[in-house]
DNA sequence: ATTGGCACTCAGGGATAGTGAGTGCCAAGG
DNA sequence: CCTTGGCACTCACTATCCCTGAGTGCCAAT
């Protein structure tokens, strides 16, 4: 149905619009490209792939732009995701070495993506429940007041304020601290959850009150609440007259966390990418490509890219790409 | 030189032009505003406001809109700041109320700031340097290998990993963190970073390496580079056609912390709000209001709102000004 | 199936003219 | 001396028209 010359047909039509952003015709197309038939049989295909609804055009008598379905088919089976180069490569490596904390790896890591890609970019912080407890520390604020600090194996740290009912000695504290990293140490923080439901048995009873309620807050910073953390960069990108009207749409979307979350897509296997294109996003205009990526074969989370739907897709998709390899990497050496 | 009048008339034309984006002239000024005089006597007091670089006229024959110079003696002496309303209280109230960290009270602050004044907000963390030091918890990751955590009144936790140079035993480590906590708890960080330069000879010799690479990286994280954490929201609002093609630069200046602080001014006392005024922020047509938040007198930090030069200065002063206070208020109780 | 030829379409870019809000200035009046 | 009505003038903005050229669709010939 559609043939070789077809596809190619469709190939350098996005090629040449992503490069030029202008809509392109058939005499252009076979110069640029060293297509070795007339422009009039380009345009005998190029109405085909109209028809098929690969490409339209924006008025009669211009040329073609490629419709979602289009650069759905270009991704899919027309493009090679394209390879860092070796200095890219280094400089990615480097920038990315000489991060300490997890907060930090995860800052340089989004402004990297986005400087990259020269797009807006996208990382999800660790996700608490696919690592596991490290450390629990229990900090006197006031005597009714604790600080619970949750410190996993990504380097994540969670804190919390827990109000006591009642005042706590220091030892009682002391003790459940204890307890609690007695039983949760180094345990999946998935596990962890059912395992402090039933810690009340080994709790005093005149201090159940209170260990409660740590309890109570420890599973909730167990639960959703933190999964979903993410930090953008690179909204500079944006004022690039790309976007024009829809601009507002992609800044809200950037500041509501759970359409965010929904744009990167559930976790896979990492570094697998994930492109979805136009409507696909529920953002006009806007498509988004996305990796997993984690420590040791773990998925731990996601990241990616956000940019308008006329991208260069196989150098964004090779950008994130390496970026979410070269994290898992740093990631698991700690 | 100029008297009540051309007072009056210099708001009139801050106001006009804020509210309805274009520039005003002589005729709808004594219409909307019920000054009575005519419009020719209207005409010469503007002809010397102009005069004086109060205000310009973007073409011949256009209305008249305020310069920075305008908005500056608009804001200095001739507008007060627009107190919320009752409503608008208990709804800050209510919103702040329900944040337990810390990272939820400034990211709920920011929410709000950015809604009320449908503008971008910046929030500063708590600095660290005013605050005091409540718990120092060192963590081993691997033997050679240690998590520093650092926990202060404001409820702010940093952390950072430590490569150590030998191998170290629990005990030491204990030693260490025992030592630390007893020389530093309730300290000022502004003292702390002194006593640990002189904790070198409470270190038994073999141990000396190790705790030189802690205090180090315990040195760096009092000083400078946490500072400057900086969050903001709202960046949705810019999409309002205000800015124009000055859009890039306010995105930029947005993600370059150092700009950012520079923008939101010196430490004041607190809630004492500062103004700056088109070329003043050093970006062209943008305006940044900002005020110092703290707890008990004391300021920790600032926060601020950023918008077009044209802009409802009394009410987001107000905003401002109002959300300033109840941070601190919050902060002060935990 | 491919190609050259040809008539047709239509966005975009000046050029021109009309409209009206707003100005500056002046001479008269309080 | 300040205020005011009158008046000529300016100039952004809009509408209209026209033209150009890139690009198309179709057809008949190869």
């Amino acid at each position: 149905m559609l043939d070789e010359r077809k596809l190619a047909v469709l190939r350098a039509i996005v090629e040449d619009y992503v490069s030029t952003t202008e809509p392109v015709g058939s005499k252009s197309l076979v110069d640029r490209h060293g297509l070795d038939v007339s422009p009039a049989t380009i345009r005998n295909d190029m109405a085909v792939l109209e028809e098929q609804g690969f490409i339209t055009q924006p008025h009669t008598s211009a040329g073609r732009i490629p419709t979602d379905k289009g650069y759905r088919l270009f991704v899919d089976r027309l493009s090679a995701v394209k390879p860092m180069s070796a200095a890219e490569r280094r400089a990615i490596e480097t920038f990315l070495a000489g991060a300490y904390s997890l907060d930090e790896v995860v800052a340089r890591t989004v402004r990297l993506l986005a400087q990259l890609t020269r797009q807006v970019a996208v990382v999800q912080y660790p996700s608490l429940s696919r690592s596991s407890v490290r450390h629990i520390e229990l900090v006197s604020l006031t005597p009714q007041r604790v600080l619970l600090v949750l410190i996993t194996d990504t380097g994540r740290v969670e804190q919390a304020a827990v109000d006591l009912p009642d005042t706590a000695e220091p030892e009682s504290i002391a003790h459940l601290r204890a307890v609690l990293n007695a039983c949760l140490d180094g345990h999946k923080l998935a596990d962890a959850a059912a395992t402090v439901s039933g810690l009340a048995d080994r709790i005093p009873v005149p201090e159940r009150p209170n260990a409660g309620a740590v309890f109570s807050v420890l599973l909730e910073s167990l639960a959703e609440r933190h999964e979903e953390r993410l930090v953008f960069a690179g909204t500079a990108n944006l004022a690039a007259p790309d976007f024009g009207k829809g601009l507002r749409d992609v800044l809200e979307a950037l500041e509501e966390q759970v359409v965010l979350m929904r744009l990167l897509g559930e976790a896979a296997s990492p570094s697998a990418l994930t492109v979805r294109i136009g409507a696909e996003t529920g953002i006009q205009g806007t498509s988004v490509v996305s990796a997993a990526y984690g420590a040791g074969g773990q998925a731990v989370a996601k990241l990616g890219v956000l940019g308008p739907t006329r991208m260069d897709y196989p150098g964004t998709m090779g950008a994130v790409r390496a970026v979410a390899r070269y994290v898992g990497q740093i990631l698991g050496e700690s």
